[in-house]
DNA sequence: GGGGAGTGTGAGAGCGCTCTCTGGAAGAAT
DNA sequence: ATTCTTCCAGAGAGCGCTCTCACACTCCCC
């Protein structure tokens, strides 16, 4: 493999001096359109590539952000969509900024002073943090450092940290609402985990509509596992046969309930409703195809990185959520 | 915040030479132990970390790996848990070895440019090819390059290139041999594209086995969608209607060809028994749950990585599938 | 006790780049 | 014609680090 070409040969090649061709590799407007061009041929007939570590040295800047996921995200890593639709939205506009994408996933132990460590040495322009838990010290720790964080999902402890979230609670009303407009009266909900910003919001919005029309709440609580899901659905209708609907946190547990209400001899919709939340994948080749309230991951990546990059500005944003009715609930 | 220090502070700090602190800092051991005491001790105080980019400035060493996903892959992204596991096999390695893990999707036009010029100017010390399609062209203009190149998934073509890859076709005969053990007599497919190497190895797995036994293949060709698993499954059942049994060559196809069952009347798996293959998640969630082929995704992640880290030898491997027995090939 | 071997430390070059500062040429104003 | 301004190019420092080389020192053997 022959030697990669520094700037000094482009410059020699070019007959200019190194400072001129950094400037017409960094697209300088204040050089001669002829010398310009040479520079250009020469970048081009070598092969020229910046050295990134040498930019880096001199700038400060890595051109480079870090996305990290916290241990409890990994272990759900591999089942939950939500996070590759973040990674591609995420990379996406890194793509665009024409930046790197770094990627952690924090799974072992130190994990976290591991991404402290190095995120807060200058390696790294910015952090995208998919924390799933609202109470993670991380993103204070770095902001604290002078790193630019970005959060998806609201920290559950009031903050001026910048996040991304969805609107859970938004979508669980339009899924209870919905619910409603179908007829049923006694519409129960399988709650996710309550230290988790999704699970909160989403069980505050159950609770909000069913307040407004002044109906009990019926809550069963899981942790986002589909086995979870199981024994919740066994336990709402232990507590109260009658349940013809159920709002489920998220459709992993949604896809446990299922086969928990058919071995209870309920069917589906004609006994029970069933709205989930997410739209995984599997949530259209249920039977019946599940109604679900869809979130716009790959949309959060995008904003998550435009932040972070600072091209838009830093904020508390909130996305919204869509219902997608299917089958669970009726036709 | 504060400026970082710099080695030069720490050597000051604990009264040595930079070349001094630079030694303790990596390890040497022929530094005298009250000195390397000091030093640490220095390090400590101060909350120094080396600075990649002048490190790698010198050492050429960019102590990091890009994991590149083509487009193809991209596309399947979110729906396909093999990514996720490779993802974090890899991760795992690169995490112990103290390196990054860059990730690049190149879903963008221009995609393998971006990845060419980055991979081959320095900026990573390998690279990680999640390819799909074995005729890709980027590990071999890589390698040329003398870049460290491993890929997941061996190429249609021979080449020497260092690979590690499922055992589709191991797999497959296991999955069609256990159909026979059952008792099936009239066993058929639906294949994966055949351009993909996990396609055709899978098909000729399939045939193998059937070979063996005098049997007569029935094939359809689906492209990995759970769409074209339906229509592959109504055509199967059209050309034979006393089909038994379907291999399907991955999972996604399966959960297509499940409902296409049920709606030409055929129960599973008291009339046609089915095997998939990938163990996604959702296998284990369908009616009945799905018997299938699992593969050691994570695992293959930790073997490219380790391979690409120079850990291990390079070559080309291939990692044994594992069936796995549910309720849709009988009990 | 002097030369050689071995060991530990420091001085200094230089990795490839950016950016400030300086200088020279060309044009505008006096 | 002289000075001032403007504009563009080059010289050179220096980012933080590693690594070679030279040097000082101790220890040992003849």
């Amino acid at each position: 493999m022959r030697a990669r070409p520094t700037l000094e040969k482009v410059a020699a090649r070019a007959g200019v001096s190194r400072a001129t061709a950094s400037r017409v590799v960094n697209g300088s407007t204040r050089v001669a359109p002829q010398i310009r061009d040479a520079v250009n041929r020469a970048v081009e007939e070598l092969g020229y590539v910046p050295n990134q570590a040498a930019r880096s040295l001199v700038t400060q800047r890595a051109d480079s952000i870090a996305l990290v996921f916290p241990e409890p995200a990994t272990r759900v890593f591999s089942d939950d969509p939500t996070f590759a639709g973040i990674i591609r939205g995420v990379s996406m506009e890194i793509e665009e900024a024409d930046k790197q994408l770094v990627l952690m996933l924090t799974g072992m132990a130190g994990g976290y002073q591991r991404v402290e460590r190095y995120a807060t040495n200058g390696h790294v322009d910015g952090v995208v943090i998919a924390s799933m838990h609202g109470t993670d010290p991380l993103p204070g720790i770095l902001a604290r450092r002078g790193v630019p964080v970005v959060c998806s999902g609201r920290p559950t402890v009031p903050s001026s940290l910048p996040y991304v979230d969805m609107d859970n609670a938004g979508g669980a009303e339009r899924a209870v609402r919905h619910l409603m407009e179908r007829g049923r009266r006694r519409i129960a909900t399988i709650a996710g985990p309550q230290d988790m910003i999704a699970g909160i919001d989403r069980l505050n919005g159950y609770r909000a509509v069913l307040r407004d029309s002044d109906r009990r709440s019926i809550v069963a609580v899981g942790d986002f596992t589909r086995e979870s899901g199981s024994s919740a659905m066994r336990q709402l209708l232990a507590d109260d046969p009658e349940i013809d609907a159920v709002f489920v946190a998220n459709d992993m547990m949604a896809l446990g309930a299922l086969p928990a209400l058919r071995q209870a001899g309920r069917r589906v919709p004609d006994d029970v409703a069933v709205v989930g939340f997410d739209d995984i994948p599997a949530a259209s080749y249920t039977e019946p195809p599940l109604s679900t309230v869809r979130q716009p991951t790959v949309e959060m990546g995008r904003r998550l990185a435009r932040m972070v990059l600072d091209l838009e500005e830093k904020a508390q944003v909130m996305l919204p959520t869509e219902l997608v009715v299917r089958g669970s609930t009726g036709s």
